[in-house]
DNA sequence: TATGAATGAGTATTCATTCAT
DNA sequence: AATGAATGAATACTCATTCAT
């Protein structure tokens, strides 16, 4: 019986699973350590590899980071809701975006703790970490253009209160996920996180 | 007789004046260089000091920058609204608490941003963080209660709601004056600002 | 029946190719990067081989070196005059020697410059070396002696007056070869070069 | 009886001393492992010293390099006959010139070393010991002016003649105390070197 | 023979902290 | 109280060499 080669796509060379190999210890390191005491002996430890083979593969620390960051930036679009769906059943996309992020947030932890830390620091990681954030604050500009063309939500600039909301959003995904601290640790069910931030932004936006 | 210290306050001594020119010298090179770049040696370079003095009135960094959001957290409460403005006066009492964090958000820059990138790392300055928020998110809290017993906001669970308002608050605060990513670097005026973080925390409490 | 190796000379084994091709491509990374910047890994890249190869002809890189070494000195001998000439036509041959220094110290740049900057650090490289300088310091000592027994030079020591006198001429091939800074970049051209050297070593002499 | 400050002058800032003491143990690392192989943890070890110290006065390694080179440079030039000697007495200056070199270049050994070897490949280096030659070759070319004018040298360019000779002493003086290699290990002493390298540069300027 | 992925020893550099003066 | 010189632990990065395929 001939290989299934069409079921069993050709394996992948095997720099390319050393490579992914990395990327995945990177992430389970971040989200252990943090980005700043994350060591690059530590990331090659977690993969089951040598120190020098890292260099192979990534420049720096901030390179295997940055692919760690792009993995989840593709993650999270491929899962988020497509641009029609907002049009034709906005609150439901909506809601649906917002369980996405929570979801997505708790899933990539390291790394999204990693955009925040660094990206205050760094400019090239602030960038990223726009990049990310701009599909959401889009489709909340956009959301506003229209309430203003419908007499609503006058009193807000587009573009100023999207980033406004979709830093309430991140943050609370990212702040409720990390620690418990507001709430006295108080335990969050994925419920009530995404029913209360949903219901603020729809509160907010006047929908 | 006892000196005359309402006249004449006695001189302070010699070390308290040394302390508080490393807190100073402290706030400015964390708004320069960021907390995790910030070195001993130049904060006390920065305070006109050799750096073994530093020992003497700090034990780490990290103490030195506790100090520093002491002074912050201090300045903040001191130009809050009080308490009871927020009942005679609610609508007003949240603008005016959302200028005051505008404004001190931006004067603390460097205490501000190092609250955040440490706090994501550290459980115990993540604790002072809270403390910090602790003000503002229990006034929305309250605000919701309220809310809830005049019907409105019935979605909302006041300490999660909170948390998400306080979030938006502060990270605004601190994203609009770090970067202007957001907005391809167009200029926000304090005015926009305020006004568009206040009309989105009055839509969200649909007061 | 012999293989017919006068018409057809005998395919080179694809061995013997690829272990000049290394030392070819060694050659040309060593004039490009200094002997001592040059790695195994871009003197494979230079040959279009991958680096497990180096080690199946080279032990390590002055194993490549002393390769390069040795066709650098049989080139050097080939072109230099026959000893024959040394005696029939003295000063021709002098000029004629000097000439090709000069012209094999530039072909062989990247060699020479190694053979002084290894050779100075490491005995076996400095044994190569002096096997390169033997040929012409015999030559001058040979001459020098002449001159003791017409009555001249009687203040010079045949051996180290010949090493003195090789160490001007290689020194000087290989220094403004490499930079003209003795001369603020001045150009000096092949002429120039060969007439100066000749002459000094005439004059040094005496003849 | 009081300390006799005229005679002993202030003692140096500590700084100082140690700033030396590690010029002093570079200088005898440099000679004993050679530039290349010179660790910074040696030359620190050498001095007494933690290798922490070594960055309060040194950016790294070429610079500690180049602070040995000008002291290098100071005492020879300090130790060579005044200008207007070779005026007076031409050929007493350069003979004696010629002894200065003999002697310092044995003395500064490893400096000279990597003057020579890191000069090569460093072209920042490569102009520091165009500075220690300039002055020599200075004198060289101007005699061989002086013998222009004299109808003798015509087919001497100065400069480039000057640079040769100059390389011819230098290179002589390195070689001969690096290695015997050129004698059969035979010893040189300094009469005869110095007589020897005389009388070539005698010669080739036919004086 | 050839490939190129993997290994890991070796070293420069930084900076918090100590301590003699 | 203050100084600033000294300490040394911690870690990123390079590259010769090996080895499975």
């Amino acid at each position: 019986m001939p290989k299934a080669t069409a079921v069993n796509p050709a394996p992948r060379r095997k720099a390319e699973v050393t490579r992914e190999k990395l990327i995945d210890a990177a992430r389970v390191v971040f989200s252990r350590d943090h980005y700043q005491n994350a060591r690059i002996a530590d990331i090659c430890a977690e993969a089951g590899k040598a120190v020098g083979v890292f260099y192979r593969y990534f420049n720096d620390k901030q390179d295997i980071f940055i692919a760690c960051v792009d993995q989840f930036f593709e993650d999270l679009n491929r899962a988020s809701p497509p641009a029609a769906e907002f049009e034709t059943n906005t609150l439901g996309a909506i809601r649906q975006s917002t369980t996405i992020y929570w979801i997505k947030y708790r899933q990539y932890y390291g790394v999204v703790a990693g955009l925040f830390e660094t990206g205050m620091v760094n400019p090239e990681i602030a960038g990223l970490w726009h990049k990310v954030r701009d599909n959401g604050m889009k489709r909340f500009a956009f959301r506003i253009r229209k309430q203003h063309a419908a007499g609503k939500c006058l009193d807000l600039d587009p573009d100023i209160a999207a980033s406004a909301l979709m830093g309430m959003l991140e943050f609370s995904c990212y702040n409720w996920n990390a620690r418990r601290l507001d709430f006295q640790n108080r335990e969050i069910d994925d419920e009530t996180a995404i029913a209360n931030l949903f219901t603020l932004l729809r509160n907010a936006l006047q929908m």
